[in-house]
Formats: structure tokens, sequence, C-alpha cells
DNA sequence: AAGACGGGGTA
DNA sequence: TACCCAGTCTT
């Protein structure tokens, strides 16, 4: 299929351009496994910008597997507050346990093994192997997904079966035996920075030579999406004397956050409404005020001026609220 | 193969 | 609005 691509000027015409255009992004500067996992698992799903200032707060936190193994659940949530997939933090906590124990702290480095950790897929194994230990190992994430759709004019759905297949593949055998990792960095740095979903700049495109899309902009192409669902969630405004009634999420969705408490059976006009889109849902939130407590399970008085790790939108709409009645946000990023 | 899982950015 | 993003896990 590819035997048409020349795959030695490819990689070369693409590796001159990453060394003169890469950005200097905090974890291409370190080649520690551990870092390089934390930017990963930050990464999934959650654009680089985003991340950044994640990842410089995580790594003087949580330094090391050791120092992350011992943490807290408690800490290492409220260091992933706002970033959103919170199971993708539990799972890098239990990763690092199974380091600073099974592995007695060193960090493996056969791509099998670092596979097994938990909250570690397909790409996050191949992306420490070949950006930690520089192994030859393709990774397919959404930026190296769409640069060989549209290199390859593949028409496949991505998100199919035959389509992740086609393209790992082609990411097996486009790179090198030797340097990889310069070689996957680059190919997507070239997603990000180029051949970017919309208006892709093919007129700055080292590899433009090879490109087959005939259409770019209409690449790669994806299985139609479900529509969004309206949902309801009625919740309680309990506050006095500076103090907030939460209640603490047991099951999947934010599981281990804090919300303000469920109301089952509101009554009167909310204090407060707002929209927040999750999924393929648009949730509308209402808030109540009552006087009688809710008393639910796993629900605990929180000094406002102390509040632990909450959900964005139940966040923003206690500092709304606490606003309106004259307290200062209770959280500085607000 | 389809759904669940967050949140922020962008056109 | 809808789509996008350095995906993974469960059903």
């Amino acid at each position: 299929m590819n035997d048409e691509i020349p795959r030695a000027k490819f990689r070369a015409s693409l590796v001159r351009w990453f060394r003169k255009n890469g950005r200097d992004l905090p974890w291409r500067l370190t080649r520690d496994p551990y870092a390089v996992l934390v930017s990963e698992i930050m990464l999934q799903q959650t654009q680089v910008a985003t991340v950044i200032p994640y990842f410089e707060r995580w790594m003087q936190k949580f330094p090391d597997t050791q120092t992350l193994a011992r943490a807290s659940e408690t800490d290492v949530l409220h260091a992933w507050q706002g970033l959103g997939y919170y199971s993708r933090a539990r799972n890098l906590h239990r990763a690092a346990q199974a380091i600073a124990g099974k592995y007695n702290a060193i960090f493996p480095r056969e791509l099998d093994v670092i596979r097994e950790l938990p909250g570690v897929g397909r790409y996050t194994a191949g992306a420490v192997a070949t950006f930690a230990f520089d192994q030859a190992t393709p990774v397919v994430d959404a930026n190296i997904a769409r640069v060989l759709a549209r290199l390859l004019d593949l028409q496949t759905p991505v998100d199919s079966r035959a389509g992740g297949e086609a393209l790992w593949k082609t990411a097996g055998e486009l790179q090198p035996k030797r340097e990889a990792r310069i070689f996957n960095s680059a190919l997507m740095e070239l997603g990000a920075l180029v051949c970017t979903p919309r208006a892709p700049k093919c007129g700055q495109c080292p590899v433009a030579k090879f490109c087959r899309a005939t259409n770019p902009e209409s690449l790669p192409r994806k299985k139609p999406r479900r529509k969004t669902v309206e949902l309801l969630e009625n919740c309680a405004f309990i506050f006095s004397r500076d103090k907030i009634l939460l209640e603490q999420q047991t099951n999947s969705r934010w599981r281990g956050l804090w919300k303000l408490p469920q109301l089952d059976a509101p009554n009167g006009e909310p204090l407060l409404q707002s929209h927040y889109p999750f999924t393929h849902h648009r949730v509308r939130l209402s808030v109540f005020a009552t006087s009688k407590k809710a008393a639910r399970a796993h629900c605990k008085w929180h000094a406002v001026d102390a509040l632990p790790a909450m959900a964005a939108p139940h966040l923003r709409a206690v500092a709304t609220l606490l606003a309106k009645r004259g307290v200062a946000a209770p959280v500085a990023s607000l």
C-alpha cells in the first residue's frame, strides 16, 4: 500500500522540519519515563495548552513514582481537579504504586510490561517506549491518525477496526529503526502545527509531495455520532456560617470528587440554573435553597475557604452563589 | 462495536 | 450549537 512512499526521503524531510519547527514542550525536555507517563496520561483527550500548567504543578508535587505512590488519593484528585476524566488520576496513582512496589521503583522498559500498567493502553505504552526509551514502536494518536489518513487518502473511518489497523500498520512501516523517538515526535508535531483538523497548511508542509489527499479537510473520516440528549440535575445549596454541605460522589462519574448534594424532590424556584455539556448530553443543573438537611450519605460540611476537589460545574455554581452573598470566590483560579 | 468518561478551546 | 483534543476501559 505505502510501498509508493519513499520512506527515507519522507523521514528526512519530516525530521528536518521538526528540528527547525518543533516546540520545546516540558515533557520533551526530559527522558524520565515517569515524567513522560504523567504527560501522556494528562494528554489523553486533553489539549497541550491545558495540560502544561497541570504537568508543571504535578511534577513539583509528585516528582517521582515513590512520592506519588505514597500520596493520598485526596491529594492526587486535588492536583487533577479541573482536568476531567478522573479515573486517569486514580490509574496513574495505582501505576506509580505498582512501579514503586512490584518493580522496585525501576520503570519497566518492555512495551508489554508498560502496557499492563493501569490506564495505559496501546497508545500510551508506545508513547512511553518511544519518547522515554527511544524504541521503534508505532504510536497513533489523534494527530498522527489525521496525518496518516491524509497521507494515504484513507476513506475508511479511523475509529473503525479496519481504519485503526491501517493506521497502526502504516505508522509501523514508516518509522525508522533508529531514532524513532524524534520521528514519532515529528509526525505528531506535524499534525499539531501543520496538518491541522481545519484549514491545514499544506503550503508549509514538509511532506506535501508525498501526500495523496485530494481533499485533506474532509479527512480523517469518522463514524457518525449520537445526538445530544438533555439531562436534569437538581441539587441543594445548604450554607451556614462559612460552611457548605457537600456530597462525595461514590459511583462512576466524578467518583471521589465533591459536588452539591443531590435533591430528589425539589420545590420552589431554583437559586441558580446553569448548563454544561458532558459527552453527548446537555445537563441542566438547578440549585435550590433547602433549609432541611438532605441528610444523605456521604455528605459533609466544608469551609468555603478550604474546599476539596470538586466537579467543575458544581464548583462554578458554588462560586456564583457565594459571590451573590458577598463571600469571596473559594478558589483563586476562578 | 458501542458507550462512558470531563473539561476547555474553537469556528 | 458541534467538533476537536498526545485514549482507556467496560459492556
